[in-house]
DNA sequence: TCCATTAGTATCCTTTTTGATACTACCATA
DNA sequence: TATGGTAGTATCAAAAAGGATACTAATGGA
């Protein structure tokens, strides 16, 4: 006799909502300040604008994320965390913390940050 | 002035090894019990062979997962948590725990379970 | 002798994801 | 008048991921 799973995980749920490689990301940015849509661009430096719309769409349609549009010209659109967005913050500190620790213990552990190392710029 | 990133983000880190479609399910199936490659196949019930196969062999060179042969015929395979790969299970609890309040939050909370609600068959 | 079993490989093909590029509107400034 | 800046869309092409199928070895049992 073994046991089998007839159920939905919801491990799997959390997945579908903050899975895949950009979502996490762009939440934990936005965990520390509400940033426009070129900001959050520069910060995850490898994303395409494409993308970058996408995954924002999908994750206000999930109800993480607000989005603020200002009748400017040029356009500015402000993104922050809802609520819904900040209780998923402590699943993305854990994983902040894990990863460090992993590199510490597989030795690649140079010049790692967690939260921005920064260095100011021009805007 | 605004700040920018230069800094490898290990929440980045942490995606790159336990991100993806199936390796956080497979860790936390794992979690509950060391396990027959056929045996997670059936509890990842979406899961092609090829896809069970490489997953395997990506968190068993990370360090996730030990992989233990029996010298036997037919073949026998058991898969189960390094150390390094338990460290990862507070990361699955929370995303579950996650998911669940997710679907009460929008009122999908139907017949969910996180851990296997089980239905007994042969082997 | 033939079949079932397990944990895979190998191959080919389809689907999905991602990337690159061009284009838009609107106003301010040089 | 031309240019720059923001936050996008639209389109096509390329790359990656995933799926279907066939195949393998070695043994026990019908």
């Amino acid at each position: 006799m073994e046991e089998i799973t007839n159920y939905r995980c919801t491990v799997s749920v959390t997945l579908d909502i903050i899975g895949g490689k950009w979502k996490s990301l762009i939440l934990w940015q936005l965990s520390f300040k509400t940033l426009r849509f070129s900001q959050l661009q520069r910060r995850l430096s490898k994303v395409t604008q494409k993308m970058l719309t996408q995954q924002l769409r999908e994750l206000e349609r999930d109800g993480l994320i607000h989005r603020k549009v200002y009748a400017e010209v040029p356009p500015r659109v402000e993104y922050s965390l809802t609520p819904m967005g900040q209780s998923v913050v402590p699943i993305l500190q854990l994983m902040c913390q894990w990863g460090k620790d992993y590199l510490i213990a597989t030795e690649q552990s140079a010049a790692v940050e967690c939260a921005p190392t920064l260095k100011r710029i021009e805007v």
